[in-house]
DNA sequence: TAATTATTGCAAATTACTTGCGATAAGGAT
DNA sequence: ATCCTTATCGCAAGTAATTTGCAATAATTA
């Protein structure tokens, strides 16, 4: 089996978060790295068989507040991705029409958050910018 | 009973989005404006006691599609406020060791999302920005 | 390798959310 | 003002999601 960076990257975090780590950790990093999509936590669990779906819960819970994951909200229900430090940084355009989910990426955004967090004094170790609106496609056809 | 500029407003946007003003969706206009902080599902059902839960989630997501109020993400929970419209722009910086919510409001964040939604020919109608982190006083006692 | 203790699995309870349907009431038209 | 149309509501019932306690197991540290 072939490890990558990331993965040696996740379990060094796992580490300095004082946590362990596990199956399901590792498993967890597995589904989520693989997917296209932030996944919510029952698509976590059926995609990890042999785990109880108590240990996803109390694993996901675990690495979000260590900051490894971050979640999304979508509709009542919230969504998991890896955080930013094991995916190609990006946040969401979300197009309230067609329900596309675009991915944007725009150095102004980080520019933003370290004018914002050096005002205040905040550490910022992780941060989530959702957008939401009528994507181009959908404002055409609206015409 | 007074009715001030702010709930005016929100009956009017309520008008155009097509959705019939009702006493439910009056209630939770109320209770969020007077909301000291983004408020769970249930804590809203809790502060209108003659409405029934049911009729809570129905329209909570009605004005959630409508743009109204917004929903962020908390643990495995959202949690909802009123939209930007409604109150003093704003976003959240979240202390991961004491858990306080900071609110920050920062010119550069909205030139980050004109610039970010120009390139893609988005028409933004809502947005947030999540920061997590250390604050100042919990970054100090580390020391 | 043993000791320590975080993490897991399981059982069970609780809480959250959804759906269908008839009754009610909001908003537009007359 | 009254009627009509239909969105919204309340209720009942069902399903799904989440939490908790505890004993067993496995990850780290010494």
């Amino acid at each position: 089996m072939q490890v990558n960076v990331l993965q040696l990257q996740f379990e060094k975090k796992v580490s300095e978060a004082s946590l362990r780590m596990t199956t399901t950790r590792r498993g967890i990093f597995d589904i989520l790295s693989k997917a296209e999509r932030p996944l919510e936590i029952t698509e976590i669990v059926t995609r990890l068989p042999g785990v109880h779906f108590v240990s996803v819960y109390r694993s996901v819970d675990a690495l979000r507040r260590a900051g490894l994951i971050k979640q999304l909200p979508y509709g009542f229900k919230n969504r998991f991705e890896l955080s930013d430090a094991f995916l190609p940084h990006h946040h969401h355009a979300t197009c309230d029409v067609c329900g596309t989910v675009y991915e944007i990426n725009n150095g102004k955004i980080e520019q933003a958050l370290r004018s914002v967090t050096n005002e205040v004094g905040f550490t910022s170790s992780r941060h989530h910018f959702e957008i939401y609106g009528t994507c181009r496609t959908c404002s055409k056809s609206a015409q």
